[in-house]
DNA sequence: TTAATAGTGTCTATCAGACACTATGGG
DNA sequence: CCCATAGTGTCTGATAGACACTATTAA
């Protein structure tokens, strides 16, 4: 096959005028993070308080620009998700970071989602084990875990006009918004006492809602739910992690057979754990992710009528 | 809710100031288009020829930059492939791409993909059914349908070094790289002449690669499959998608059951086809695409135990 | 007439989920 | 002691896939 051309700036010139004018418009790329973890029992995902306008003092996902030239997608993000939070410096942090699982969510670039010019963000999901509380960046007020549930997910006014919403149901099976049907309140629960819940900066809380979707949809297919934990768990904590992110009551007899009989999900460590249960029980034994990529079977969520169509 | 800050070019400058200084180095953006149809039963992608270098004469996906500040994501996709396929003008052509299914596949952002600049791109997926040959806009030598079994799905040479690989498994449920096993070689037929495979521009062999992993992952649990077809199709029209998209003989009879038994998937027209197959038999009922968003349960590929980890 | 194809019936292995039961250990 | 919990056994209904069979139509 023919080798590339070298690089001709006379061509490039030529090739961009015959595309478009308008191709040299700025725009500015960013990188997003959905970071998210597991906190006594709950989903947290991380947040930025932001210092400056627009939405100042609004709580967005932690971000940046991409550094052009310098490094990719994936790297930005993990640049990012150490930069801006603090989770970087001593080793016990960065062994932490080591063990995150990043993934890319999907990409925003509606023309008015920032108020200042075109800005692309291109999302990643990250799935990492309970953290320290965050230190905040040069330029947030403030970083911290919010839980998922105390949170607005409906997406802010003057966001995705009608006409121009971007597609990004990369991966998500279930067509639902996910903040449509605020977590907790699944129907049948007592209607709760309206605690108002925090919005969050532009487009961010669909993008937190779609990375929601996509962490509901991939622990079925994948290990990535043992992501949540450290090197050693219990089923049971496995179970937990589960019921968090599904939001939904599993069976335990049942969800321990199904885990133990996917090969390569989890391997045993022939060791128990400390201590039994909160309120009492056997010490569950331990285990540790195998080397399975997928899990075949899949461990489907309980299937709900209402969100098939 | 405060409502955001007015613009405030200052603060913006301070902003920006405060992330990084490169953060003003350009970055464009573009939006590429993994467009798949079936032609004579076998999967075909829209490729476009390159009329200037780099990569002058290699055929790529068709795209181009993103319009800042006048268009969404989704809007530049439609845009690119109506604009540089010609498919645009006449009512039918129009009408065939508005049945046209376009979904976010995801961004590619290494600094090296393009020798020119940093260049990220935002990849679409665009499931069509069967469309007229296209014309080559102005930028492009040709465009045409290629099979995509004549393609080389391998990473090109030079592209994705090792450490900075971008994360795309979005949506992807198989792990295998898509292009590393040449569609139509499964491992028992014999070895085919060794005929060669087209070499794509840029990384638009790893695109392509994750578009057919999703597009292969997306009718499993999706009704999509249908948007390869005409409004009015039969069982064994629509086996003949899934054949084509996941390379695999699949049994009628179970198929033809399992497609009815899924609520919402297909609705019958009352009507049968014209004639039967192209080798005999009965002519088969006529159906149209139904209500479901999501097919409950899913139609799930033949388990290959390779393909697990 | 022949052979390929549409569509249905039936059987079996597997799996998800419900329920029951025991054994263990914290409060 | 009490009771929540870990883990196992068992049953039932749904499903995937193999195979058999008929009815229909192009060549």
């Amino acid at each position: 096959m023919p080798a590339p051309q070298p690089y001709d700036q006379a061509a490039e010139q030529e090739w961009l005028a015959s595309y478009d004018p308008h191709a040299y418009t700025p725009v500015a790329v960013t990188v997003d993070v959905v970071a998210l973890t597991l906190r006594q029992g709950s989903l947290h995902v991380l947040l930025v308080e932001r210092a400056a306008p627009p939405y100042q003092g609004y709580w967005a996902l932690p971000g940046g620009f991409l550094r052009a030239g310098q490094e990719g997608l994936a790297e930005a993000a993990a640049r990012e998700l150490a930069e801006e939070t603090g989770l970087l410096g001593t080793a016990d942090a960065e062994a932490a970071l080591s063990r995150v699982h990043l993934e890319q969510l999907g990409s925003y670039g509606a023309p008015e989602r920032d108020p200042r010019m075109h800005v692309v963000s291109v999302a990643y999901l990250a799935f990492a084990p309970d953290l320290p509380d965050p230190q905040a960046g040069t330029d947030a007020a403030a970083a911290a875990w919010h839980p998922v549930s105390s949170l607005d997910l409906r997406p802010a006014a003057g966001q995705r006009p009608a006409g121009a919403p971007d597609e990004t149901h990369g991966g998500g099976f279930d067509g639902h918004a996910g903040g449509e049907v605020p977590p907790g309140s699944d129907g049948t629960a007592p209607p709760e006492p309206a605690r108002p819940r925090t919005a969050l900066a532009f487009d961010h809380a669909t993008i937190l809602a779609d990375g929601l979707d996509r962490a509901r949809a991939k622990i079925e297919y994948s290990p990535l739910a043992t992501a949540f934990l450290r090197h050693d768990f219990t089923i049971p904590e496995l179970r937990a992690v589960y019921e968090a992110v599904w939001d939904e009551k599993l069976h335990p007899g049942n969800f321990h057979r199904k885990v133990l009989s996917v090969p390569g999900f989890v391997e045993s460590t022939g060791t128990t754990a400390e201590r039994g249960g909160s309120r009492g029980g056997p010490r569950a034994r331990n285990y540790r992710s195998g080397d399975a990529a997928l899990l075949h079977p899949a461990l489907l969520r309980p299937a709900h009528e209402d969100e098939i169509r």
